[in-house]
DNA sequence: GGTCGTCAAGGGGTG
DNA sequence: CACCCCTTGACGACC
């Protein structure tokens, strides 16, 4: 028996006028002849984006969502080098309170996946820097709400630069440069064209980090690998976590295009992971990552509820037996 | 009101 | 090395 708990990305299909994502680029924000007034409207924008997140939770309250993956995009700017002096956290503090006793109190799971360009194995020491830098404001934001940041923010390796060993090594020697709170805050997800579930899971086991695995990914992208053979490895990572294991569902757009995500999520793929899991672990929350998002949840579950080895909990919650 | 090129940020692949 | 692609949502210039 296991429980499962399916959770979406960012943005609402059907809530409008909710993005969490707003932004204002650099060039618009040069164009502006008084900086202190841009500064002030990148901060306007921050507090909407965090305003539109409250909605989406109370949004997902009603719907019966309890996982969710925050916008990165919360602030724009944040970390640009031009904005280096910019405490962006001060004018948010009252509304990271707000959206993280909301959380609390209705025991909901988020977490973040920071943009492609957070890469911790570069060779380039400069990119490692602004990494670390980026890393930094999510544990700030996630402190802001006074959550406890352990696992919060899922990664991928970072490039292979066409030695898959030595890159991995590099991770590793990186590693030791990013602080102590930054590392518990991670976690690591085997990707769709660089490192397969073992390159990830070798990472994982020795450095301590749990492994997010995305199943679609690994249909894409893996050497001999079975992953059933992996998955007792993969649980093992969670062990000192004081959050259930997680994965990543989605589906190949077409036959051709199978890395692109398709807007719906295929319940036959799904269930032949699930069925193979099964009773292995008490619970697993399931993020997915398709087009069409929250939408593509309820679709998925309304699917679910007809399946023989299914018990409903709720909206997004079910018993697999 | 709708469409399309552009945007801070990295890396992969091709020629 | 130059160039385009990936992926993402939103902005804003333009029609």
């Amino acid at each position: 028996m296991t429980i499962v708990r399916m959770g979406y990305v960012a943005m609402s299909m059907e809530l409008k006028n909710a993005s969490p994502s707003k932004t204002m680029t650099f060039a618009q924000f040069q164009k502006q002849e008084d900086r202190e007034a841009a500064i002030r409207k990148l901060e306007r924008i921050a507090l909407e984006n965090l305003e539109n997140t409250h909605r989406l939770l109370k949004n997902n309250l009603f719907n019966d969502v309890h996982f969710y993956r925050f916008s990165s995009k919360l602030i724009p700017l944040a970390t640009h080098d031009e904005l280096s002096g910019w405490d962006y956290m001060r004018p948010l503090k009252g509304k990271l309170a707000e959206i993280g006793s909301f959380v609390k109190e209705h025991k909901m799971r988020v977490d973040f996946h920071p943009d492609h360009f957070v890469v911790l194995n570069s060779p380039n020491n400069d990119v490692l820097i602004n990494s670390v830098k980026n890393l930094k404001m999510h544990y700030l934001l996630l402190k802001g709400m006074k959550l406890d940041p352990n696992h919060r923010c899922v990664l991928h390796v970072g490039g292979n630069y066409k030695d898959t060993e030595k890159s991995l090594e590099r991770f590793v020697t990186n590693w030791s440069d990013v602080p102590r709170p930054i590392q518990q805050m991670i976690m690591l997800e085997n990707d769709d064209t660089s490192f397969t579930l073992d390159d990830t899971l070798y990472l994982c086991l020795k450095l301590g980090i749990p492994l997010v695995f995305d199943y679609h990914h690994h249909l894409a992208f893996h050497r001999e690998e079975q992953w059933e053979d992996k998955w007792d490895q993969v649980v093992s990572t969670w062990k000192t976590s004081p959050l259930p294991v997680k994965m990543h569902i989605s589906s190949p757009k077409s036959e051709d295009k199978f890395r692109h995500h398709a807007d719906y999520v295929d319940v036959d793929m799904f269930f032949r992971f699930l069925n193979e899991i099964k009773g292995s672990v008490p619970q697993i929350d399931c993020m997915i990552e398709a087009k069409q998002k929250d939408k593509s949840l309820f679709t998925l579950m309304n699917e679910i509820k007809g399946r023989e080895n299914v018990e409903m909990i709720d909206g997004s919650t079910f018993t697999l037996l």
